[in-house]
DNA sequence: TTATGGATTAGCT
DNA sequence: GCTAATCCATAAA
């Protein structure tokens, strides 16, 4: 069965480094509508449909606040790589070093929607797929989605995310990402009020209580 | 060396 | 709505 809302996309093409390469707020925002891709074992698509921009330094709410550590090297990294951590003991979360070396600047992914690889992406959940209703637990939530993905920091932080010679990439297929909805980030203490979090208005894929609204 | 708490989720009330 | 689960990076001592 094909439980996809979604055509099958026959052409995706990698990103730019240059995409990344600027404030993560931009990056942000423009990679709403993006397709993340994993191709192994077998190939997961899934499109972009919510993130959070998380700045340098100067955000205290971003894992790079208190400077360049072991943990967070990616982070001041060439831009379009994967930094992966582990969260609460049970989460990975998956984002993309934003501005030139040297700068600070990451996207937190939080939520997508599955485009193909639906089944796989269940398997690595551990649940069952019932009908469309029961889609958006494979990956609404930035932990969600990283295990669906088979995402760990072990096999995937540091990867090259701009290069579709990688395991793990974002494409452009075209899609347009029209209305885009900007709201405070979820989860936070610090910095609660920036409006940093960036969604597709409407899409029943995105994360947390207040989804609805145009 | 020890302590603390987090960019979350699932399950229960 | 509330909270336990559960690891590790970082801070404090």
């Amino acid at each position: 069965m094909n439980l996809s809302q979604l055509p099958i996309l026959a052409d995706i093409r990698p990103l730019n480094r240059e995409f990344f390469a600027r404030d993560s707020r931009r990056v942000a925002r423009a990679l709403l509508g993006k397709v993340l891709v994993r191709e192994e074992p077998v190939r997961l698509t899934a499109r972009i449909v919510e993130v959070e921009a998380y700045l340098g330094e100067e955000d205290p709410a971003a894992h790079a606040a208190s400077g360049r550590t072991a943990r967070n090297a990616v982070l001041f990294g060439p831009p379009g790589h994967a930094y992966v951590y582990f969260i609460y003991g049970n989460h990975y979360c998956l984002n993309v070093s934003c501005e030139r070396e040297g700068k600070a600047g990451g996207v937190l992914f939080r939520a997508l929607e599955p485009i193909s690889g639906i089944e796989e992406m269940a398997q690595a959940r551990g649940i069952k797929i019932r009908g469309p209703k029961d889609l958006p637990k494979l990956t609404s939530g930035p932990g969600r989605l990283s295990e669906a993905f088979g995402i760990t920091r072990a096999r995937d932080n540091g990867c090259d995310l701009a290069a579709a010679a990688s395991s793990l990439w974002i494409g452009d297929d075209g899609y347009g990402s029209h209305r885009v909805r900007v709201t405070p980030r979820i989860g936070i203490t610090k910095a609660i009020d920036q409006p940093l979090r960036y969604l597709l208005a409407g899409n029943r894929f995105v994360s947390g209580r207040n989804t609805s609204g145009s």
